[in-house]
DNA sequence: CGGTGCATTGAAGGCTATCAAGGTGGGTGG
DNA sequence: CCACCCACCTTGATAGCCTTCAATGCACCG
């Protein structure tokens, strides 16, 4: 194995170990772990420029820290909203329900992205979030987080940003989904993927997957069999190297210029 | 002519005028345009439970109205962002930049819907906005809005529900890139559109599309050529009167059953 | 060790893109 | 006022990409 299982492992793991992936090893969750003043994550999650007691006061939004089963619900289309939910380790696919059981997926997301922003217009959740391994999520009551962004302005900033982020990300997803024929699409959903856990301190060409080939067909707008074929092809043109869910990226450059 | 033309032409052209319709046929723009609390549009724009003094301070947030030419643009991709905007009369459409050249449309705005929340994330924006015919939009300078919104419960909580609407639609919309086939597409398209003319107080049945079918073929992801002849379709099928720009919808039902 | 879920690969057909040729309507200038 | 022009729309023929249906392989697990 070559590639980083989760946060949990050892960083040894890692062709590359950045400072943030180091902290996520140091064992900081377990103890303290609503602590965001201790978190690894803090980066990702909370605005840069706070005093100490603007963290204590971030601190104590997090209500609870969960622990999701792989293939568990976090939420589901239609429940009420309450929170929002920052993943600290693993990772989730959100999915929205087609008339006729159908369902797509509309996201994955990884540790220190935000989940159940969606919820925010009518109260209820439009997508389902499930988990795709073993997760842990910071749950934030949203009325209390809107009441902190209003006592603190960097909180406030941030929250825009995320919810900003959250738009432009499905602002690219709707280009790609618009324009990129079906080989285009993996590429970039293989180098999107690679930025994010780079960002993260993971290695950004080697990792594994957790999601099906089902899932990031539904996620791309293809057939599964047509994703399959394309990890082929991308394969077979020395792009990438893919076994199953475990990915190496060869060419990235290539991959970005297709 | 059976159909609105634009929020200034005579209400007798609506087969249902309602009272958000009057409103606007009543003159109330043209003088103390930069006055929220005169405005028609005060309903979808503002949130609901706002005291005299709150919004007073709502009015002031507007720094300027301004009228944009068919075919301008309201801002560029990679323009600085400072404001966010609210379109009080016409309609826009926005537009991501492809390498190459090549444009997609992510989105059409019609009255009382804002534009230009992309921005917040880098300060810069990442769509562009042009005007499909004469509009008229209200500028909101974005940190005297994130202060207000500090400063009045109601108008952070309304903020929030706009940003988050805005992720919802795009959901949608990734939904639709996703599943749909292209006469699923164009229904859905129209449903939409014949929605939020509703919601404004125009026939949700006979309406003018203010976009070109190559603009309708780019938001839906598929050809102009596609685009026309679905519209040929769903006439042929007896579910909508199609004659060029100007559209009635025959079988709503039907149209959503697709 | 068989069962189950997931991945891969092949063959055929359908939907949509592409290329191409009119058709239509609104605007402009003579 | 009318003819022309240009942008936009419609429609047809063909090609190609992707889906669908099907069979097989592979890893994991009770």
């Amino acid at each position: 194995m070559f590639v980083a299982d989760a946060p949990t492992t050892s960083s040894s793991a890692f062709s590359q170990t950045s400072d943030i992936a180091r902290r996520f090893h140091a064992g900081v969750a377990p103890r303290d772990a609503s602590r965001c003043s201790l978190c690894a994550l803090q980066a990702l999650c909370n605005p840069a420029d706070l005093n100490a007691e603007e963290l204590e006061q971030v601190d104590s939004l997090v209500a609870e820290v969960r622990s999701v089963q792989r293939g568990a619900s976090l939420f589901r289309a239609n429940d009420p909203f309450h929170s929002v939910y920052v993943l600290r380790s693993g990772s989730f696919k959100t999915v929205v329900m087609h008339r006729e059981g159908r369902e797509q997926v509309t996201g994955f997301q990884i540790s220190g992205e935000m989940l159940g922003l969606d919820g925010i217009v009518h109260g209820r959740h439009l997508t389902g979030a499930t988990a795709l391994e073993r997760s842990t999520v910071c749950v934030i009551p949203f009325e209390p987080l809107e009441d902190a962004c209003r006592a603190i302005k960097p909180m406030q900033q941030h929250l825009h940003k995320v919810m900003s982020r959250e738009i432009a990300r499905e602002s690219n997803m709707i280009m790609l989904l618009g324009t990129m024929r079906a080989e285009q699409r993996v590429a970039a959903f293989l180098l999107n993927l690679a930025e994010r856990y780079g960002t993260r301190g993971y290695s950004a060409t080697e990792f594994v997957m957790r999601m099906t080939r089902s899932e990031i067909g539904s996620y791309l707008g293809i057939t599964l069999e047509t994703a399959s074929r394309m990890f082929s092809k991308l394969q077979q043109d020395r792009l990438v190297h893919a076994r199953g869910k475990q990915i190496r990226l060869l060419d990235t450059e290539a991959l970005a210029r297709l």
